[in-house]
DNA sequence: CTTGTTATTGAAAACCATTTTCATGTGCAA
DNA sequence: TTGCACATGAAAATGGTTTTCAATAACAAG
């Protein structure tokens, strides 16, 4: 009994939970409950920069927290989805891939580049500052023209990357 | 017999085979051959500006040529998105969307505002001219930065469009 | 117009990521 | 500590898409 106790304890010991306290905060302020799944799911996600698709997660969470189920996964990738604090993408590979969403300072921001070929998705943060600019601009624009709030965009540009283009 | 030919001729007289011929030699200079169903794909999107999913494809198609199966439609559109004359989209809402790809003059590519609330799609095509300059300089940059031979790119504003948001 | 070769097809079954169901367990406000 | 609404896991269901396979039709050659 105090064995499993101190399971719990020594897993939610993370650096996630020291360095991504706010994410708690958001998931309680929306009415839910941090549950141990959950902390782990944000967990795993937080530590990687990788596109995990559910599974992947389920796997990742499964070594230090054996109890979770895959269904919970799901659940729990819904509900982030929805509050905000995780992105769901698909590149066409059939499952669908998630990613923490920027932090409270939003520095994070990124697209995407994705390989035809091969799969590989290149994280692109480097915007130039022009790009940056006329974004904005263009949400302005589009946000006028049709009457749309636009809360997001989702850029992603395709190609071939340097290895599958040698064959 | 002579009936079931003339059916045939009937069906393949269409806006589309007037209009579209060069996508029928695409299809036969890339080794395949071209049917009656293939033709009758085409043929629906090439009449419309909505986001079809396959379904929707198969059942307009069947209105006008019953014999096609569902199988074949997926079978044809899967080849015409690899020969490049139809993209494929996902809006989140479970199933695929196609729309036919810019004809040989390429005027109309276009992006898409998305409503997060019921789903509507814009095709948005009246792009800014430093929008246009823009997205060639990204791609030329990202293209040597990550060694990336760029073919393509997705972007897409989600939001609420007005009727969603008066609730 | 035939014919022969093969790509193509439709129906049914398989696939597989995701969702639903439902009985059990647990976070947490009181 | 307690109660209960919310959350969970296992198993079954769902549903879009793919695979299988025997039958068919496109089309190049004659
Ligand atoms: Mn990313
Ligand atoms: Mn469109
Ligand atoms: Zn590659
Ligand atoms: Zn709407």
């Amino acid at each position: 009994m105090k064995m499993v106790f101190n399971n719990k304890r020594s897993f939610m010991k993370s650096e996630f939970e020291q360095g991504h306290h706010w994410c708690r905060h958001r998931v309680k302020g929306c009415g839910f409950r941090m549950t141990i799944g959950r902390e782990a799911v944000l967990d795993v996600l937080s530590r990687t920069e990788d596109h995990l698709s559910a599974e992947d997660i389920y796997m990742l969470v499964h070594e230090t927290y054996p109890a979770i189920g895959l269904t919970s996964v799901y659940r729990t990738l819904d509900m982030l989805v929805n509050i905000g604090l995780v992105y769901k993408f698909d590149f066409g590979d059939g499952r669908a891939r998630f990613e923490l969403a920027e932090g409270p300072k939003g520095k994070d921001h990124h697209h995407h580049l994705v390989c035809t070929g091969c799969g590989r998705i290149v994280n692109y943060r480097d915007f130039i500052d022009e790009e940056v600019a006329l974004l904005k601009k263009t949400e302005e624009g589009l946000s006028k023209k049709y009457n749309f709030a636009i809360t997001n965009h989702l850029i992603q540009f395709y190609g071939l990357c340097e290895g599958c283009r040698k064959k």
